[in-house]
DNA sequence: AAAACCCATTGATTTTGGTCAATGGAAAAT
DNA sequence: ATTTTCCATTGACCAAAATCAATGGGTTTT
């Protein structure tokens, strides 16, 4: 149940039995549906969700009822509204799983416990923030200098996976674009090579 | 000439006199004239700049030779290639000064170094880039979910001082927006209201 | 003080993406 | 097995932003 956490953990800093022990009592594991909530728009978040299997979007939902997807979590990646998690504030994202997902929930009160007792997570939690950092920073480098074809390149091969597991309208959604012209954008590519 | 830069330090993490002495033996001080680059497009980003004084932007230049802003810092921000910076890898930004700047520079020795001598560094790293995320986050969700205008006001309200100190084709550009479309959004804005 | 440059604005035109609508196929529900 | 529902695609039309071009006000340079 906890394989790919401590895998993805490792990876950034090694652990022994026992910090590894220690950890595990301050996680809980959760399932969820495919379409079921994780965290509405309006709550507050309580938990930073780890993604051991599945996969979940988060997301806006504007006032003509249209989604804007902000991000995808599949497994290995973490997602929440930090900002939320972070101040106790109402969120503004809605998460909900695209698949039907295995999940490790961190609450507010466990990340502070294990932030004072073990500097280690707090060196994890500092390089996986990094990490999500530099992909978003890179996501949004993407839109404001790329021409669309090339961000839907650059999006195809950066996340080969994303773009196979998930349905078209969430990825035009991502990109900032409907259905429709994503379908466009993708035949001109086919056609043209 | 570090004034700045401890206050924002200890609005995080607080700070002994002693532990303020053995950071600043790390920090080098550096002045910029305006248009003087910090970082150029393949060059490795040897350091983490803070802004003292003055206004830098970060960006890259398409085939055609427009510039597309990715980051703007003024005072009491921190402007780097973080991923060239962590990996070595050559920068994909430029970075020059908008405004003759005073800035702090951290080398990426005194970086590690700082990370073992002491995890007060830790932390205030750890929330930083915690601000750094959900800043760009929401600037993300403003570009994917707001209509141009709502996404100019946003802009405006959140950074005012960046909206009153940079030219307005600077922010057209960090916007994704040729200055052309800015104006007119901006006229329509004012003779509606 | 004049010249050169930078920059915001405005207009005319083109290009691009959005909207509305219909179709057909595939997957899920009954 | 058959009906729904969901989804990608395509077409016709419309709206919005980009491009091209010109103007004039401010600065800075000389």
């Amino acid at each position: 149940m906890y394989e790919v956490f401590f895998q993805k953990f490792r990876d950034k800093v090694s652990l022994t039995k026992e910090e590894e022990g220690l950890i595990k009592q301050f996680l809980t594991p959760k399932k969820l549906r495919k379409k079921q909530y994780l965290l509405q728009d309006g709550d507050v978040c309580k938990h930073i969700a780890f993604v051991e299997k599945g996969a979940l979007k988060a997301y806006t939902v504007d006032e003509s009822g249209t989604e804007h997807i902000v991000q995808f979590a599949l497994e290995g990646w973490t997602i929440s509204d930090l900002y939320s998690f972070l101040t106790g504030e109402p969120a503004t994202y809605n998460i909900d799983a695209v698949e039907d997902s295995e999940l490790i929930l961190i609450s507010k009160a466990a990340h502070e416990e294990l932030l004072q007792q073990l500097p280690k997570y707090e060196t994890y939690i500092r390089l996986q923030i990094t990490g999500a950092y530099i992909a978003l920073q890179k996501r949004l480098t993407s839109i404001i200098s790329l021409p669309l074809e090339e961000r839907y390149k650059h999006f195809t091969t950066t996340y080969p996976d994303i773009a196979q597991r998930v349905p078209q309208h969430m990825i035009a959604s991502y990109m900032g674009l409907t259905p429709e012209t994503l379908s466009r954008i993708r035949s001109r590519i086919f056609s043209r090579k």
